[in-house]
DNA sequence: TAGATTGTTAATCGATTAACAATC
DNA sequence: TAGATTGTTAATCGATTAACAATC
């Protein structure tokens, strides 16, 4: 049986990768916990507890590869799946994310944007076309996406996430400021935007 | 002396009171912590725990007054300050935030948006010219925002949070996908989408 | 008053840090 | 080999949960 990986662990990866990526741009082969931690601003020792989770990636007396350890954390995250990702809701928010470069750099191809709004439909977004809503199902089928990134109004976000997992989504990345209830199996993730500004306002205040 | 809050406690609140402003919403005037713990998933003890850091809110043998409490998480989290606030590039993201209306919901108040792109400066978005990022200090010193959006690319990140540190913006809330260097009595908080999609993809992979 | 539920202390659990033997 | 640095165990620290006396 598999040591369970904690939660807290696993929201340190992305981070890792993107310091891994920085590293592997700029030519650096190898590194040690102890440099990573100076310049991530974290301990050594979390470093080296954090990765060997996953296994022994480094040498005694040399450190890590970058590109192995780089490798690796892409490899554990999931990257190589090249998950398939679809955008529902094309307002602005919406958009702006099927313009962002940033998800497709890490694998993740969008594929398909939807609305129900008719002045939207049919209009392309970054060489898509924005879609009916009311094709989700018959596109999801067909396309097969893993991913759902969902910037609908508040109100339409549980009915529509129902209909995603239905049709077979394995993961939704929520910007819609409300929780959303999925059965095990479908993961959420959320992006609650009004939740950081707030901790940024407590934190202000309070100055922290 | 104050007993310190941990960042855990802090991070929930504004889910609390989120929570809060939906059961206001709905008529619900009094709710125990039991109660409360039900809908958001939590445990009772933690929830008291919480909000007694703060102070004693509720009511033996009653529980707490959802208006009272809702205000009093708002007056903690600072959203009675109505801290002014700037966008710091115009792209489809900045603008998209420019858009949404949650912040504005929340207390607080969009003031001055910046570009460099001379083909958007001028141009209005929700009532706000985009100003010429030339403009910033001149700008800052007028109006005295106290929060800046950046959404800018990640190599122009590190000079204007510096920039804007140093006209006396307290915090920032950073979507360039950087770490950002602030000296002490500056916050930042980063919403970081590839590492949400990236944590996202993690579970997927590892069905959790 | 009796019932309910808080505020708070104590117990448990988990995560981080420190230390060091193993080893490249 | 000697020096460096890992992998891993043990110690510490902090956060969550449980329990219950206080009290509305």
């Amino acid at each position: 049986m598999e040591k369970k990986i904690s939660l807290e662990v696993i929201k340190r990866l992305p981070r890792y990768y993107r310091y891994l990526t920085e590293l592997l741009e700029s030519g650096i082969t190898r590194i040690s916990s102890k440099e990573l931690s100076e310049r991530m601003g974290a301990t050594a020792s979390q470093i080296r507890q954090d990765l060997n989770c996953f296994g022994g990636f480094g040498q005694q007396g040399y450190g890590y590869s970058v590109e192995v350890l780089h490798d690796a954390i892409g490899e554990i995250l999931g990257l190589n799946n090249h998950y398939k990702t679809i955008i529902v809701g094309a307002g602005n928010l919406g958009k702006a994310l099927a313009h962002y470069k940033g998800f497709e750099k890490r694998g993740f191809k969008l594929c398909a944007i939807f609305d129900i709004d008719q002045s939207k439909i049919g209009t392309v977004i970054d060489d898509l076309t924005i879609q009916n809503l009311d094709c989700l199902e018959q596109v999801v089928q067909k396309e097969r996406p893993t991913i759902a990134i969902l910037t609908v109004p508040k109100s339409a976000a549980d009915t529509i996430a129902q209909r995603l997992v239905n049709c077979g989504v394995k993961g939704l990345l929520n910007f819609c400021y409300v929780d959303i209830d999925v059965p095990a199996g479908v993961t959420v993730e959320n992006v609650h935007l009004s939740d950081s500004i707030m901790r940024l306002a407590y934190k202000i205040s309070n100055n922290l």
